[in-house]
DNA sequence: TAGTGGTCTAGACCACAAA
DNA sequence: TTGTGGTCTAGACCACTAT
């Protein structure tokens, strides 16, 4: 997609401090011709920089670049799992728990899938420069997800889902909320019962609609830090 | 703009139920036909419905409905201000403080603005239905928003900037973290010291760019619940 | 193979900002 | 008034799904 490789060459061009002087990007007209594209696509590239949150736009005026507080921070949508996002960093993943189980009652509703559907139950702990950063509780429908093992477990299951099982995974459904940590959480995380968790559930989604896991991360609140963005047209 | 109205068309379609047999959208061609308007503006129409999560792309297919949790739950990317997305519900601000002040070094380089220049300084504490919702400490930069007194303040400061000044508002940044609640704020909360809080730091921008006013807000970690949703294209 | 969403072009005209 | 982003059309062709 042509649309797509010219927002990564604009954006490669803002890191780079091409537009450093006018902190603004080339008008629409200049990019068709620089680029060679028509309209629909400088458009069509420009839109993904500024849903990133990387210019805005002022009608009449220009596309602006935009400085942000992202440094430090984790998305909150993040496309690729926390793995990736942290490349740079020593992310550990400890598998504290793994099992294939029967879909109960409360796990099939939450899964949306059949009473008795193999699903995975998985517990993972992870740590970010040796400090313990998350403790998730997921599931995995296993009739989507074939294989999980302890190895691939301590990797990224979002990388292997997409790199190595090929599929495309669409969209998910975050809810956010906070609360004291129970005992058995708060031991995973070096922390106190009691103590504050911020907390996202997650439901994720194949690109055919069909839901593939359900999951409940605890973060700890000492460094857990989510960046948002909010266009308000 | 023809495909704002139709985006409100078909959502309205969506909410009233005229597509629940099928659960998917008519075709692209059919929406091209059925409005008399061009393939651009259907497809910007379902785009701003993929964007705020009531339906998903299946290319090949069609244009998937998609439920989803967000009842009860605050939007992250709430374009509107509290007061107005909790509409239905009782909502009771109270300004628990407010003064116009000359910025400090401190709250100048948080406002991006001069050393002196005057902002005002607000706390405001939100209960929804009569439970404690939220404590609000926030900085306007009084060059941009000449007069807040506490009438204007007891009601959508948000609203009041774009309905009443007529001034155009862009874009915000926002970070989430949660931490333990001070005395001060447990207090306006009803809470005890100590208890977690769901903290959000918010800095908004106006179309033009220019930000016009920083807060930080603590949610009452047993009601405040946010929704958010992710494309992973 | 037919249906449906995704990409791309060329060009007209509108709305807003800044000089 | 000029520059620049935003809306809109008509139409060609590609990519993926479902059968």
């Amino acid at each position: 997609m042509k649309y797509q490789e010219l927002a990564n060459k604009i954006k490669k061009n803002i890191e780079e401090g091409l537009y450093r002087d006018t902190e603004k990007l080339p008008t629409e007209e200049n990019l068709v011709e620089q680029y060679g594209v028509s309209k629909y696509c400088v458009r069509n590239a420009i839109s993904i920089l500024v849903e990133f949150g990387l210019v805005y736009p002022v009608q009449g005026s220009g596309m602006y670049i935009r400085d942000s507080k992202r440094e430090g921070c984790l998305s909150l949508r993040n496309t690729r799992g926390v793995t990736e996002e942290l490349a740079g960093h020593t992310v550990k993943t400890k598998v504290v728990h793994l099992e294939k189980i029967p879909a109960t009652e409360k796990v099939a509703k939450r899964m949306k899938c059949k009473l008795g559907t193999p699903v995975y139950y998985i517990i993972r702990a992870r740590s970010v420069d040796g400090e313990p950063l998350s403790v998730e509780y997921t599931y995995y429908n296993q009739k989507i997800v074939h294989v999980i093992d302890k190895k691939i477990a301590e990797g990224s299951l979002f990388g292997y889902i997409k790199n190595d099982l090929k599929l495309s995974i669409g969209f998910a459904d975050k809810i956010l909320r906070c609360d004291k940590l129970t005992q058995e959480t708060a031991e995973l995380l070096g922390l106190a019962t009691g103590d504050p968790a911020l907390i996202i559930e997650d439901d994720a989604y194949l690109s055919n609609g069909k839901m593939f896991n359900a999951s409940v991360v605890f973060y700890n609140y000492k460094i857990a830090r989510f960046f948002e963005l909010a266009e308000m047209r």
